[in-house]
Formats: C-alpha cells, sequence, structure tokens
DNA sequence: GGAACTGACAAGCCCATGGCTCTCATCAAC
DNA sequence: GTTGATGAGAGCCATGGGCTTGTCAGTTCC
C-alpha cells in the first residue's frame, strides 16, 4: 500500500538522501557558508537560498538551527572575530618569551596569512555596515575591539613597565587604527603597497610607541636599546 | 470629451502634481537619497523606491536618470568623495602658509564635522563592500585614496624637502591608514576615545613621521625643532 | 496669447527573488 | 519495528528592480 509521494501538482516527487549531522557540524557548515557567500558576493548576495546551496543543505534548515537568516549572520561575526582572534593569540605564543616579540608578533600576523586575505575584509565590512543598524552586532564588535586593545595595552606594558596607563591606552589604540587601516587598505587594493612593508610600517610605529627612536629623518635606522634606564 | 483617466482596475486616479526640476538638481537629490539611504539603513535597506521616497519623486524616474539603481550606487560615492575631499581641502587653505599647519589641519579635520560623521562611515562601508565585487566602485576607490597620499606626500616632502622619496611614500600610507583606522572606530563607537585624542594621535604621528620626535617614553611632550640642520 | 509639441514625471505592472513556514520523508537509536 | 528528531522541499507572502504607459508642465511657433 505505499504509493508514492505526490505533490501539489500530481508530480511525484523523489526526496533526497541526506544524512544526520549533529547540531554542531550543522551549525559550524550553516556559518562557514555564510562566510563565504558575505566574502564572495557581499551582503546583498548572502541570502537564505545560497547559504544554504553553499552548505549543501536544503533552506528549511537554516530556520531550524537559527532564529532567522539575521541571527546567522551574527553568529557568523562572532565566529569569524574568535578565528581572527586565535590567530593572533597563536602568533603571540609562537614569538618566545619576550614581550617585545611577542608585539611585533601580534602586530605583524595581521599581514600573513589567515588573516591577511580580502575575503576576511569583505566579511569584515558587511559587518560594519551591519554595526550602525544591529545592537547585537554593535555589541559583539565592541567587544572584539576592547579586547584587542586590551591585549596591546597589556604587552606595551610588559614591555615598558614605566609607561603611564593613559599613554599606553592611546598607544594600543594608535596601534590598532594603523593595523585596521593598512589591513583595510591592502586588501581593497593589494597593488599600493606589499605585505612587508606594511609589517615594517607597524613595526616602526610599534618602536615609536615604545619610545625607542631617535629623530634621524634621512636614514630610518634602528637604535636598538633592549636596557632602559 | 475628456474622460477622467482610469486604470485596469477600473478605479479612477488623480495624478499627483509635480514640478519640473533641471536634470542637474533631480540628480543630486537622488544622489543624496542614496547618502543618507545607505547611512540609515544600510546597503540592504537602499532600494529603488526607499530612495526615490526619500528624494520625493517616483520610482520611474530613477531609471530615467540613471542606468539603474548600481549606477546610481556608483554616482553617489562619486559625489560623497569629492566633497570629502572638499572638505580636507578647504582645511588646508585655512590653516595658512605653514605646509605644516596644513598637514596638521589636513589630519585632523577628518576628525570634525562634516567627516566626524557615523552617517557618512555608514555610507563608506557600504561602498567598501562593493569594492570587491564592482569594478567600477575599485576604480573610483583606487583613484580618490591614490589622491590622498600624493596630497599628504607632497606635504610631507613640503615640510621636509630632504625628506626620501620612498620614505614619504610609506609615512603617507601610514597617516592615511592610521586616520582611517581611527575614523572607522570612533564613528562605529564614539565611547572608546574622543576626536581630541584622535587628534592629538594623528599629531603625535605626524610629528614622527616627520622625523622630529625625541624618544622620551614617559612624558610625551613635543619638541620644537622648526629649523633643521 | 493660444495651440501644438516635447520630454520630465507618476503610477503601477511584471517577474524574480527574499525570508520564512508547513508538511512530510528519512534516518538513527532503542 | 517504533519513535522522534533531523532534514528536504514546495509554497506563501512581501519586496525588489526594471519597464511600460500615459499625463502634465514648460517651450515654441504662429
Amino acid at each position: 500500500m505505499t504509493e508514492k509521494p505526490v505533490n501539489r501538482k500530481g508530480i511525484s516527487k523523489a526526496r533526497a538522501r541526506f544524512i544526520r549531522e549533529s547540531a554542531d557540524v550543522r551549525r559550524q557548515a550553516l556559518i562557514e557558508a555564510t562566510a563565504r557567500c558575505l566574502a564572495e558576493k557581499g551582503v546583498a548576495g548572502t541570502s537564505v537560498r545560497a547559504i544554504c546551496a553553499r552548505a549543501g543543505v536544503s533552506s528549511g534548515l537554516l530556520t531550524h538551527y537559527f532564529d532567522g537568516v539575521d541571527a546567522l549572520i551574527l553568529a557568523t561575526y562572532e565566529d569569524v572575530g574568535v578565528r581572527v582572534s586565535a590567530a593572533l593569540e597563536q602568533a603571540v605564543e609562537e614569538a618566545g618569551d619576550d614581550p617585545r616579540d611577542q608585539l611585533r608578533a601580534c602586530l605583524q600576523a595581521n599581514f600573513r596569512a589567515p588573516i591577511l586575505d580580502p575575503d576576511l575584509l569583505a566579511t569584515w565590512t558587511a559587518f560594519w555596515s551591519l554595526v550602525r543598524t544591529d545592537p547585537g552586532i554593535a555589541a559583539i564588535h565592541a567587544d572584539v575591539y576592547r579586547r584587542t586593545r586590551a591585549q596591546l595595552e597589556a604587552l606595551l606594558r610588559a614591555i615598558v613597565p614605566e609607561m603611564p596607563q593613559d599613554r599606553a591606552r592611546l598607544a594600543a589604540i594608535s596601534l590598532t587604527a594603523l593595523v585596521d587601516g593598512l589591513w583595510l587598505e591592502i586588501c581593497l587594493d593589494p597593488t599600493t603597497f606589499s605585505a612587508e612593508e606594511a609589517q615594517a610600517m607597524v613595526e616602526r610605529a610599534m618602536m615609536l610607541a615604545l619610545g625607542q627612536w631617535r629623530g634621524d629623518a634621512g636614514r630610518g635606522d634602528w637604535i636598538d636599546q633592549s636596557d632602559k634606564p
């Protein structure tokens, strides 16, 4: 008595096979598909159907696991933010014990894979454009940047303990802004300057922030002075 | 024999009065409406109907004056870019004859009205998110940033003629990136630092780029040395 | 000064696409 | 085999962009 399933138009349909996955696997797949969509086609091209097609699932599944497409985008922002933080963290750990090396590594890692990636910037600009209108995105943004600055501030004060609190704060803000600006521009238009030049610029800014630069407008040499009075 | 105009449903319609405007006025009105839409509702909320409602015209007029909504967004980018450049140019002119004052004014004007404006950032992030996918936007972006850097480079070399070409180039890139990063962050989240602090940071970076800073990690005083050896 | 003309303009239709829901098939655990 | 959650897929309503049609405001020519 098993009759073939028939839709409203009377056409027999064969439902596709599928495998059951855990909620975590599905969520992660949807998040990664969203990031790829944002990167490749921008916010406008990031639709439920596009995301689900990339994730290889049907469109109904998005609503099943997330509270709509906006919630998925928010989850994607969180995930991407965590991965960037992890990449920076790893760079710091691989840099050894000298806080100066750690700071340099933390800054320069922004101009190497996986952070130096135009696709990642496309994802990020999509989020920036949502900060204004979406309080949830704004909250995550504030948190991500606060953590970044706090980390830089801690490294600065580890290197130069006598640096005043306020100066460390402003230095961390400046370095973050410089890195952001360089990263933005090199991802948007890689022909203007190279990743190596970007790394040199942030290293120079770092040294200047540490107050270990002597004005020699012509040569640009570094003055090594590891121990301070 | 004048019968009332009747639409397909047989309902008599009274066409709204309108006034004829010149093409320039209409184009400008549409461009400004687009900028406001981008600022308030992001790219997703910037539809033909939304733009035209803001401009106070019917939706058909957009196609009449522009080659679709994409072309209008592109024109808006051009217009906004020109206005920002004009604001910076004006700041330079009002700064007097000293190129040092001009450079400072050019940098610090980014943290005053009309450039320090979250709405403007929203517009700008919308454009950034389009650079990847739209070659027209990418070309305009490259041009705008090239001009900005060229201006900074010229000012730097006017202040310190003996500065090598490459160092001036990198300094201009760094200053642009710093300004962009600070401007981005202060517009996204004004609670992190103030406009005055941003101006102080760019002034400090400017002085450091000019090589007129002496390492005094603790105090942060300026060393005035207008004449160089 | 009025009639014909030109083109800016409004209104609304058409089709595509978007997000979401609803129904029901399918799989895995018991 | 039973069962219940996972998942597919069509459908629904809203919205979007572009186009077509027809009107009305200035202009021109007599």
